[in-house]
RNA sequence: GGUCGGAUGGCCGAGCGGCUAGGCUCAGCUCUGCAAAAGCUGCUACACCGGUUCGAAUCCGGUUCCGACCUCCA
């Protein structure tokens, strides 16, 4: 029996998961800044801790996942002058920045169910939690690594150096060179330091979102928001911390640092990073203008797409993938996965009307259970779904081939086999049958035509079958003619 | 410039010292009234140059390309 390995950012290795207090296992991942229409870079990180999530439910954990909102302090710049983004687009729409969070949330949730995401138990916003933010800049600065400066109050990276390693999740070390190269570039900084970044942003008089603070009005830096809600909902150490590579500098360095500072423990035992998302071998993002959305990806409509992606083609899309390597966005990889994943869910929706034609176990049965073993095994060691995958692939071509009777099984095998893809292709992998199968109406209204169609080819009347069958599927609708009968899917 | 990661068959994508992942495409066959679906068979790749080893896609050194981060990003 294998268990479960994880890869560990902070330590570059595999390691064997072990939980602080099993059987409760913490997970915090960081969530989006709703300042605009939800990435798909963005979906890719939560599909791949959905899949993270779902397995350690499996595993028999009980998990608490929590992912926030961000919904204020994310400047458009770490800079003197940076601006919210949120508030930044607040004022471009003239209205409240609430709308813009309350908005873009309800987008992001659209989007998550439609991608049959898992709700996190806890989704903290970075605005429900200012009292605490500003607890915590209130320890650091009692342990001697904030200052303040005009209302803001900075992080002491250097005072924190004296004592702490700052950098060793990302391996980068403060040098002097970059310091000068800094120090010239950012002429006027409040910063005592160029690694220096804001807990508490003063905030300007026409600043719509701000909060009283000890150090006047203002708001919390961004990454303080990590820290606080992290530790507050999974104590102050916690098993696994989950979220883009982008984020591994500066912002989970920095909460770390924050943590470190205000409570003197290093919170996170397993850091976990996804990596990026790429269009044509280049980093999708809103900067570069390559990105699309995620409805313009189901949709289609989108100058780079040549026809639109369900949303379950694209998560099966997504992981037969590694979490930790890079996506690559094409038509064609698009296209090879919607024909497998309608392969494999296809096979699965057979499984049902299969028949147990073995009283005593079969080779079948232990090759079923083999491949069971594998897909555990596969999970195992660090979320591979892609050969979790590779696994259900030759699950259903024993599917298939007992259906063909070329293969035979005795019933434990079949409800061994019924179990394993029902587990590993709903549960863990979370994919799930496109909801357009129709409903009872057309299924009896189908059931009629077949019929029709049945006593036509007995008739050998083909020109009226052939009818049937063409004209049905200029609609969409494909036929099967099998050797048990005839079966319609929607395509 | 610094730090880190990557180069795998027609395409996508696993692999982390021996046991030819998997998907898609393509070709042939079986089944079928025809077609589709399904099944079977075929297609043996690891950027380049050295080295270590009985054995390397996998380890070491070098070369060339590509990407990410270092400034907001998942």
């Amino acid at each position: 029996m294998s268990s479960l390995h994880i890869y560990n950012t902070l330590s570059r290795k595999k390691e064997e998961f072990k939980p602080i207090n099993p059987p409760f296992v913490g997970l915090y991942v960081c969530g989006p800044t709703v300042y605009d229409e939800v990435h798909l870079g963005n979906m890719r990180q939560f599909t791949s801790f959905d899949v993270v999530y779902r397995y350690l439910n499996n595993l028999d954990y009980q998990v608490r996942y929590v992912r926030n909102i961000t919904d204020v302090g994310h400047l458009t710049d770490d800079g003197d002058d940076g601006e919210d983004k949120i508030e930044k687009k607040a004022k471009a729409n003239k209205i409240e920045p609430m709308e813009i969070v309350q908005k873009y949330t309800n987008g992001f949730h659209h989007i998550s169910k439609l991608f049959n995401l898992i709700d996190p138990n806890i989704e903290p916003t970075a605005t429900g939690h200012i009292v605490e933010q500003i607890e915590m800049i209130k320890r650091i600065i009692a342990n001697g690594y904030g200052y303040e400066v005009n209302g803001s109050v900075y992080f002491d990276v250097k005072k924190y150096l004296e004592k702490y390693p700052y950098g060793e999740l990302s391996g980068r070390k403060i040098d002097e060179q970059l310091e000068q190269t800094r120090a010239n570039l950012e002429g006027g900084s409040e910063k005592k330091y160029f690694a220096d970044f804001g807990i508490w942003k003063a905030a300007s008089k026409e600043t719509i979102m701000k909060w009283p603070s000890p150090w006047g009005d203002g708001v919390p830096g961004w990454h303080l928001e990590c820290s606080v809600m992290s530790t507050k909902y999974l104590g102050q150490e916690f098993d696994i911390h989950g979220g883009g590579m982008d984020l591994k500098f500066p912002h989970h360095e920095c909460e770390i640092a924050q943590s470190v500072g205000a409570d003197g423990r290093s919170p996170v035992r397993y850091w976990m990073h996804g990596n990026m998302l790429t269009v044509n071998g280049e980093k999708m993002s809103k900067s570069k203008g390559n990105s699309f959305l995620p409805l313009e990806l189901f949709s289609g409509k989108h100058p780079m797409l040549k026809k639109g992606f369900s949303p379950m083609t694209v998560r099966f899309f997504m992981l037969q993938t590694h979490y930790s390597s890079t996506l690559d966005f094409s038509n064609e990889a698009l296209e090879a996965s919607e024909k497998g994943f309608q392969r494999l869910m296809n096979a699965y929706k057979s499984l049902p009307s299969l028949l147990a034609k073995s009283k005593q176990e079969t080779d079948t049965d232990k090759e079923i259970a083999a491949l069971g073993d594998s897909c555990k095994m596969h999970m195992d060691d660090d979320f591979n779904t892609p050969k979790t995958i590779a696994s259900l692939f030759d699950l259903s071509s024993i599917v298939n081939k007992i259906n063909d009777n070329t293969l035979t099984v005795s019933q434990a095998g079949l409800n061994n086999l019924q179990a394993i893809m029902k587990n590993f292709i709903e549960d863990v992998l979370g994919l799930a049958f496109e909801a357009k199968q129709g409903n009872e109406a057309l299924d009896s209204a189908m059931g009629l035509i077949i019929e029709m169609r049945k006593s036509a080819r007995e008739n050998k009347d083909w020109t009226t079958s052939d009818k049937i069958r063409d004209e049905l599927g200029a609609v969409g609708i494909a036929i099967k003619d099998g050797k048990e009968g005839t079966s319609w899917s929607i395509s």
